[in-house]
DNA sequence: GCCCAGGCGCTAC
DNA sequence: GTAGCGCATGGG
């Protein structure tokens, strides 16, 4: 359905204009990944260190700091701004072998949305009502996306219907509860668990961490779903149409309209998800128009007629204006 | 006690 | 297809 970019991978291909030039120091442990234009890495961080109870990643000083496992072991990375034109990735872990590098590369580039050119959004946005004041005070904010799709779905279900700080402190006990653990300066980084080791898991362990036990199960189910192989994000980009993928998502107990969109949006990446019934974007419509109360579904659609396969940009913005 | 928060499933019509 | 309702948690 989306056409894979490959990073750092010389082929016949590296001539594309948008390839990300990907350089190794002599040590081979840091990397540097030349930005796109319209790239703030500032603003991204921003909105990744929102809660201090985010668990699987940290921001330090203009650093960011985070935990993958892409074979056997773990690695440790720690990303910040080079210069205005790259991004540096240190592995604090042992030195890399070539294809990890490789692979590291990509997921970067991949979460962080680098491969999307923002310009004709911009373009749209500044003579949309709701969005030219955003757009310009968010210039170079990249969608910050949650690349695994069991932690997109997870992270969805935990935050459907509470508030976003409860939502948090649910997320930090259940990766406290099952993520591989990692320590540095005496904190505690973790690896999102795997489905393989929450598909075992009872309802009633995760009632002890104030999940509902509907959540609970939704949980679990998803976890046994990705684990037997029947759910993949492989699976659901293959999908003719990210409606297909909506579609597909949905099947899912515990999976809604909201819910489908949400993890279209953030992990799979469809440029026109648009999550409507969210309160979040509902509020930070309103707060942009100055209106007394939050706009109708319909009304939102009024709004986003020109937001054209920009919605989920659209969207992040907003979120971000809330903050 | 009431309403709200990055909703969903079930039922009845 | 959709309107209404129960679920069930923390914060203000």
């Amino acid at each position: 359905m989306r056409k894979e970019i490959l990073i750092g991978v010389k082929t016949s291909k590296t001539c594309f204009p948008d390839f990300p030039v990907e350089k190794w120091d002599d040590t081979g442990t840091t990397g540097f990944l030349r930005l796109p234009e319209e790239f703030d890495f500032a603003k991204c961080l921003k909105f990744m260190a929102r809660s201090p109870e985010e668990p699987c990643h940290l921001v330090n000083q203009g650093s960011l700091y985070k935990l993958l496992k892409l074979d056997h072991d773990p690695i440790l990375l720690k990303i910040q701004l080079r210069n205005k034109n790259a991004l540096s990735i240190e592995f604090l872990t042992k030195r890399p072998i070539r294809s990890i590098r490789a692979k590291v590369a990509k997921y970067v580039w991949n979460w962080f949305d680098m491969e999307t050119n923002l310009k004709s959004f911009y373009r749209m946005a500044k003579d949309d009502i709701v969005l030219k004041h955003i757009a310009t005070s968010y210039y170079g904010l990249r969608m910050v996306s949650i690349p695994d799709l069991f932690e997109a779905i997870c992270w969805a279900i935990m935050g459907q219907h509470i508030n976003l700080n409860f939502a948090y402190i649910l997320k930090k006990r259940f990766v406290e509860s099952f993520g591989e653990r990692f320590r540095i300066d005496n904190r505690n980084l973790y690896l999102f668990p795997t489905p393989e080791l929450i598909a075992k898991q009872s309802v009633s362990r995760f009632k002890q961490l104030q999940f509902t036990a509907k959540k609970s199960a939704y949980i679990i189910e998803v976890a046994k779903k990705i684990k037997e192989g029947a759910l993949s994000k492989k699976i659901l980009l293959e999908k003719d149409s990210f409606k297909s993928a909506k579609k597909e998502l949905m099947r899912l107990h515990g999976v809604g309209k909201w819910t489908a969109e949400y993890v279209c949006l953030r992990c799979l990446k469809d440029p026109a998800a648009f999550p409507v019934d969210d309160v979040g974007l509902q509020n930070a419509i309103k707060r942009q128009l100055r209106l007394t109360a939050k706009p109708t579904v319909d009304e939102i659609y009024k709004f986003s007629r020109s937001w054209k396969n920009w919605e989920a940009y659209a969207t992040f913005y907003l979120w971000n204006s809330l903050m």
